[in-house]
DNA sequence: CAGTGGTCTAGACCACACT
DNA sequence: GTGTGGTCTAGACCACTGC
């Protein structure tokens, strides 16, 4: 029962991985080591929520009582999880799911920084929301999303306020399916940030983005949201945000002050 | 010579780490895992020139019959330096010092891409060095750069272009010190790109970088260098290299044109 | 105290590159 | 074949948490 790699009467470890012997004749050269096998089988289990952000998940040796490896091997993949902040280790403790809701950075996306001071010293942002409404995807929004053209969306325009001062104001668009029922009175009393009320009320995680930075200037009505002339040049940020299964489930377009703030990004 | 843990007779494993005996009475809480130390034992090796950029490094199992420790250590040691990029392991072969010589990607820190078409299918960039002249640092400069005020510096201006089109325009600090001699003609006639130049003739590698980014439009002489209006939004993009003991060893200050090409990046 | 993750070791075997 | 990094195992002990 315990023992599924058990193959030879000898006591040499199990031999595994790359099931030499059912490779006989010409096989596909795919070859993909345990570690990364039980990776997958990790990621399958956050995927279909067996375990929910916040949760401990079993330990590394119930784990490798799981699936038949050593805890060696378990870890390595952990390693693996907790390296794309899926997964998040705490020694004594356990190994949790990870969530945007306790996550002690309140925005995990956000690289907007105040330009002095301590980081975040100006307290929490204001958010104001303008406005959100059902709409459908143009070609753009839709290709961008994995979607086809005219496929129902919700679209939430806001404002963010740093210390008093209008300073981002972004247009957020969500697959409708997905974020059904979401409506200004949820997304105007969420205390927290918008990450965290997508995984505890729609049961959708993101888990990584990619943004796309201009420099350009606002049209009339956002100049007017963000208190700045027409002729301001201001930071225009188009993020995609992925779900686990590299799926992408939001577009955004912001365009941000950079009079007292600035985007820090670090290279390695 | 060769066993500086060696400490038992019985055949238990080394003890080692945390110098369990020595820390009687009350000492300092530092516990610096093993493989921590060998970390900083091969980094002082990279720092003080043993390994060459683009050398093969010892193997595992050298390396840790001269540390004293086994081969699994040594490789933890080393997995955490190549995930910083300072090592590049080959399977077969052998772990090589990072070099932006033969750096596959050639621009190691630059984020500008082209906004449609795959990745730089246009081309490498056309340099053109404006000049090349020692100043001496302003306050700010030297603050970012870890100097006095006053002390000598090298200052270059250049500007990019990309399929023709002038894209950045970037002012260069570095200190003179560790860079004497750099010259118009070196920067000119230098094929690759200007972080090989550094390695190879001043045996500066650096090693990571932090941009601060805002939006803002050119002065006359830049807008005029660019081929663009003097309203026309760009990103300014403030880098500071550091080298391998976190020391800042260079400043740039560079204007992006936005049009044809978008600053991307990858939040995790 | 027991349970968890974190470190370290020793040894086996696999995949890849060079010669 | 030899040597390199890459994977896997098994077992020991350390550090931290909470009962």
């Amino acid at each position: 029962m315990t023992a599924p790699n058990a193959n030879t009467a000898s006591q040499s470890p199990p031999t595994g991985v790359s099931t030499p012997d059912a490779n006989a004749g010409l096989s596909a050269p795919a070859f993909s080591p345990l570690y990364q096998q039980i990776k997958a089988q990790i990621l399958q289990s956050l995927q279909n929520g067996e375990w929910q952000p916040g949760d401990v998940i079993p330990s590394e040796f119930d784990l490798a009582a799981r699936f038949g490896v050593s805890q060696g091997t378990v870890r390595k993949a952990i390693d693996e999880l907790a390296a794309d902040n899926l997964l998040v280790r705490k020694q004594g403790k356990g190994t949790f799911v990870a969530t945007h809701a306790e996550q002690h950075v309140q925005y995990r996306f956000l690289r907007l920084q105040p330009d002095i001071g301590t980081i975040q010293s100006e307290g929490p942002a204001e958010r104001h929301i303008i406005w959100c409404r059902r709409v459908r995807a143009t070609a753009e929004i839709a290709k961008l999303l994995g979607l086809r053209t005219a496929e129902p969306l919700i679209q939430v325009r806001r404002v963010l306020r740093f210390a008093g001062v209008p300073t981002i104001c972004e247009d957020i668009w969500l697959p409708a399916g997905p974020f059904k029922g979401l409506s200004v009175e949820q997304l105007s009393s969420h205390p927290g940030a918008m990450y965290r009320l997508f995984e505890s009320s729609f049961g959708v995680r993101m888990v990584r983005a990619e943004e796309r930075i201009k420099a350009t200037t606002p049209d009339p009505e956002t100049a007017s949201l963000l208190d700045v002339s027409e002729q301001t040049p201001l930071l225009s940020v188009e993020r995609i945000a992925y779900t686990y299964n590299n799926a992408p489930m939001e577009l955004r377009r912001a365009l941000y002050r950079t009079d007292t703030h600035h985007y820090k990004n670090e290279l390695n």
